[in-house]
DNA sequence: CAGATGCGTTTCGCTAGGCAACACAAAAAC
DNA sequence: GTTTTTGTGTTGCCTAGCGAAACGCATCTG
């Protein structure tokens, strides 16, 4: 840990036209000796990304344990979020929640994607064509973040939104984006998910390696139950001026049969795919 | 923004159980002496914020100039959200631009508000059957930020949605929302924005306590192009557990009556309130 | 081609913030 | 009621980050 003066490997990383990212859990080991690096800016960030539908309500201690920061630092960091009115206290034993104003931080994103004039109906159209739930995606560390989710009017099973995550291995979304990906991004990722998944990729790997080989096939792949029993979906990837993106729809298994997956919604999937993408994008 | 000798108000405040805010623009003199404040997140968060529809991409000289921070500090700030992946560097001249990551942050407080199970499908039936956008808002400094947004699918020409932001004073939304707040926020809020629009308020001040009281007589108000021309747009207060929101529905001037809007849009909008209410919120 | 301008990054002194340990308040357990 | 537990807010100490000015490095300009 000496202090290397000049260019260091996540410097490289972080100047790279795609921004690759560090490790899936925690801020931990990465960017230890890079003197431009802002830890305060990265931890009070931790924080904000500690909550999620799980926990809407976090305390100090709480926080504390879950990223790992000492205590005295979580609460200023709360403090100053809480000041900046990102959080607000909920109760009186110093529960802490997000409020709306953290909304704002994503609005230039979904306005750069055009999201709300372009993609929304179409995709809505098709949720309601076909009943499934349709999202549109990017990536997120080792996940795929939803920009965009259309459901289908009566279908509130499936929990999918705006800023919510599923994992990239498991799910047909991920695999659908790593199809569309350039080569070595394809590769980095990869690296990243076999350390991540550790033992279970010698399994996990072919799979995630047959949906892009689906893709390549029929531009579409096609997940049954592996991401959530019961789910069944399709995706394809999203290739935008803004990056590679992936569009899915899916439904759980007793509503829809791996052959209306199959012959309908996945070519209609590639379709709209085909329809948006000059669309996003400035 | 040097730091300012004399204790502040702002540390009282930001400890209530209402998190009210500093000033609109800026973080500036806010927290001078307040010890248990972070500036680097403060400063970070800031960054985040000057991107917007019309700015999805800026440069460190301009961050710099909008933000008021000295350029190397605004270096390494964008510097390590790049390396957490919420920004990304677009083109050879180093402008930044932010990525999907930051959707993640806003989630919880979209899931903790259930709109994607709850509130959507209502809302988007409203939508359809009125002809107007419906959206539904919650307080940020001084503006109404939207948590959800349901579009008729045929109006293209209100580009609103999730995280996009209307001024409290000149909307219907903000003026809803004041009239469903308690006494001390309103009055406190009263002099903020008095304070915000000088000598305009003279004028100002009145048609928005009018807002209040139509309100108060029929539980909407309507504004009338007075935020944006020709949009005419009716608004109610939206009291949960989470605290006071608002609902509104609005429409170009030219597809819809102040009739229709006061006639029908507002006392379905009242009813969809009161439909959502108890919904929202754990 | 030399000089000039604009832009982003680096150097370095000084200050603010992170960490460890302690002190304290409120529930919960007994 | 006392003790235990859990959890928050304060102190010294030292590292990490802020800001002013200087530095490289492009593109303009005559």
């Amino acid at each position: 840990m000496k202090p290397k003066p000049g260019r260091t490997a996540d410097d490289a990383i972080s100047r790279s036209a795609v921004p690759l990212l560090d490790d899936e859990d925690g801020i931990g080991a990465a960017h230890a000796e890079d003197r431009r690096f802002v830890w305060a800016l990265a931890r009070g960030l931790e924080i904000l990304r500690a909550f999620g539908p799980e926990h809407t309500a976090l305390s100090v201690g709480r926080l504390s344990t879950m990223t790992g920061m000492a205590k005295p630092t979580v609460s200023r960091l709360t403090h100053t979020l809480a000041a900046l009115g990102y959080l607000r206290v909920v109760d009186k034993r110093g529960h802490y929640a997000p409020t709306p104003a953290v909304l704002t931080l994503g609005y230039p994103v979904l306005s750069a994607l055009k999201v709300q004039d372009a993609a929304a109906a179409p995709m809505q159209e098709m949720a309601e064509a076909t009943g499934c739930l349709v999202g549109m995606a990017a990536r997120d560390r080792l996940s795929m973040v939803f920009a965009q989710c259309a459901p289908p009017p009566w279908l509130a099973t499936l929990r999918l939104g705006t800023g919510s995550r599923v994992p990239m291995a498991t799910s047909a979304l991920g695999r659908a984006f790593l199809a569309g990906l350039g080569e070595v991004e394809r590769d980095f990722l990869f690296g990243r998910l076999a350390l991540r998944h550790g033992v279970e990729w010698e399994a996990l790997g072919p799979r995630v390696a047959d949906g892009i080989a689906q893709v390549s096939a029929r531009g579409f792949c096609i997940v049954d139950g592996e991401w959530q029993r019961d789910v069944r979906t399709a995706a394809c990837p999203l290739v935008t001026a803004h990056g590679v993106m992936a569009l899915m729809a899916g439904a759980p298994g007793y509503t829809i049969t791996n052959e209306t997956l199959e012959n309908e919604v996945g070519p209609r999937l590639v379709a709209l795919a085909a329809k948006l993408s000059p669309l996003i994008g400035s």
